[in-house]
RNA sequence: GCGGGUGUAGCUCAAUGGUAGAGCUCCAGCCUUCCAAGCUGGCGGUGCGGGUUCGAUUCCCGUCACCCGCUCCA
């Protein structure tokens, strides 16, 4: 049952070390997880296949590694500033959102009437949306603290202050520029980009996938003006297949397509990936991803505040527009919850007292797995401990390699089992005659003996992308 | 941030106003040992702070964290 299986889940991390409650023995902090041994591999994994896929791996792509710190006036630009910090209303019809002090100011000014107050907030019940125009159709006022301050300098002062970005996105615009003259790329293109953010949210929780420090892996997708919603629809096919393709069961994602009212201020269109997470509270579905139109909002408003025009002038056509853009902005975190929920498996296999144990398999992707290859002598303090340790050595350079001589052969495997390390080699007596070793698969059991010298070569071919 | 619930070894659960126990896990040792066997030994705990008390894990207050409800959207 899902709710049983995250629990379970959540436990499986903090039991073998692949996240830990941040500041645990301090008291922890909701704020934040810390990632383990096992988790930092996992999430390391996670984040290359993601960057060969939507990076390395195309012509198209390139990446950068911008800024947590960036000027003030990027987030005045971009909007964030307005909407995080002030005291806001957003109009229920077109969905802008009004610092509702300003709005009931001005249209005071403008007709001349008395500014009416409730509990001493404006009273906007007769107040046109400046955008749209209907009126007294607004949200209770609400404080949006979303971005994280922090100061500059020595001095604690106004001019100090400064904001933690809440989304990588935005060094990647005030990039663009530099981007295409450097990199020589001309739309269709993107700049992808792997990166902490943090928002101060309301309600962190539900393990990981919701905490105020996190990473992204965004991408910026600039294409002609026109050319946008095939592009969009592309994007949200590529990204769906990436999640399948590393293990994903088709059934437990879905594509959610905001409703046109409920799109960001920036955005045309928006489509979720989302995984059937099945969280304790009931709710079954999470999003994973946000494939966004984010059209030329973001360069518009960075040319008009920063004076840079930031658009590209077509050689060919001799034409000069702004590009649109398509933003596949996916989480880290959420995505590895996801992979580790979906790998998760439990057997039923007989044991050697007769009775039934239970198998935990981490069915996981070899290109994800923490851990390539278990080398495993099958007896302690013997001669087969040191032959097995040069094997490991041997295999490292190439793959994170364990090596495990602690309890029995049979508990060893269902260790490595559970953290889902794909192949088990276990050095015998054998061995010490016939120079080979079994080499055991994690999902199907099946045990084949592999000379030494070719264990290298066989498990290269196993483990290709890894 | 507000309301409701929870808080004892890594995990599952005991107990008590007077030295906190067990099983599993983990670590070490024994065993020519291929799927969590066995034997021996070991590490390890009352979330934190204060109050009442001769004495608090137990009673009281505060605090912190977690879970659930107000949607923040990676």
């Amino acid at each position: 049952m899902p709710t049983d299986r995250i629990e379970t889940v959540v436990n499986l991390c903090k039991r073998r070390g692949f996240v830990f409650p941040c500041g645990e023995i301090y008291g922890g902090t909701r704020s934040a997880w810390d990632y383990g041994p096992l988790g930092v591999e996992l999430k390391d994994n996670l984040k290359r296949q993601w960057w060969k896929s939507v990076v390395q791996g195309r012509e198209d792509v390139v990446g950068i590694d911008s800024s947590v710190i960036l000027p003030r006036q990027v987030w005045v630009a971009s909007g964030h500033l307005e909407a995080f910090v002030d005291p806001l209303v957003e109009c229920l019809s077109c969905h802008r959102r009004w610092r509702a002090d300003q709005i009931a100011e001005e249209y005071a000014e403008r007709t001349g009437k008395e500014l009416a107050t409730v509990d001493g907030e404006p009273d906007l019940s007769d107040v046109p949306c400046p955008n749209c125009g209907v009126r007294g159709s607004y949200t209770e006022p609400r404080e949006f603290n979303g971005l994280l301050k922090t100061y500059l300098g020595p001095v604690e002062s106004e001019e100090g202050l400064h904001y933690l970005r809440p989304e990588t996105a935005q060094g990647i615009f005030v990039n663009f520029s530099n981007v295409v003259t450097t990199a020589r790329r001309k739309p269709p293109f993107g700049i992808g980009q792997i990166g902490k953010s943090f928002r101060n949210e309301i309600t962190p929780g539900n393990f990981i996938f919701r905490t105020r420090e996190f990473e992204q892996m965004e991408m910026e997708y600039f294409v002609e003006p026109g050319e946008d919603e095939n592009w969009h629809q592309y994007w949200i096919e590529e990204r769906t297949r990436w999640y399948t393709d590393l293990g994903i069961a088709k059934d437990n994602l879905r594509h959610y397509e905001h409703p046109k009212e409920k799109l960001s201020h920036y955005s045309k269109r928006t489509v979720d990936i989302e995984y059937r997470f099945g969280f304790s509270s009931g709710q079954e579905w999470g999003e994973l991803e946000g494939i966004a139109n984010r059209t030329d909002f973001d360069l518009t408003t960075h040319s008009n505040h920063s004076g840079v025009d930031l658009s590209y002038f077509d050689q060919a056509t001799g034409e000069r527009y702004r590009p649109f853009v398509i933003e596949p902005a996916a989480g880290v975190g959420r995505p590895l919850m996801a992979f580790l929920i979906d790998a998760y498996t439990e057997e039923e296999v007989p044991n050697a007292k007769g009775g039934v144990d239970k198998r935990v398999v981490l069915k996981l992707d070899r290109r994800l797995a923490p851990i390539k290859v278990a080398v495993l002598p099958l007896s302690r303090n013997s001669d087969l401990t040191p032959k097995a340790q040069d094997i490991a050595a041997a295999l490292r350079p190439h793959w994170n390699v364990e090596f495990d001589d602690a309890a029995s052969v049979g508990k060893r495997y269902r260790r490595q089992d559970e953290i889902g390390t794909p192949f088990c080699v276990t050095v015998d007596f054998d061995t010490l005659e016939d120079h080979a070793v079994t080499v055991r698969e994690r999902d199907d059991m099946t045990q084949e003996r592999v000379a030494i010298d070719q264990l290298e070569s066989y498990l290269a071919a196993r483990l290709v992308g890894c």
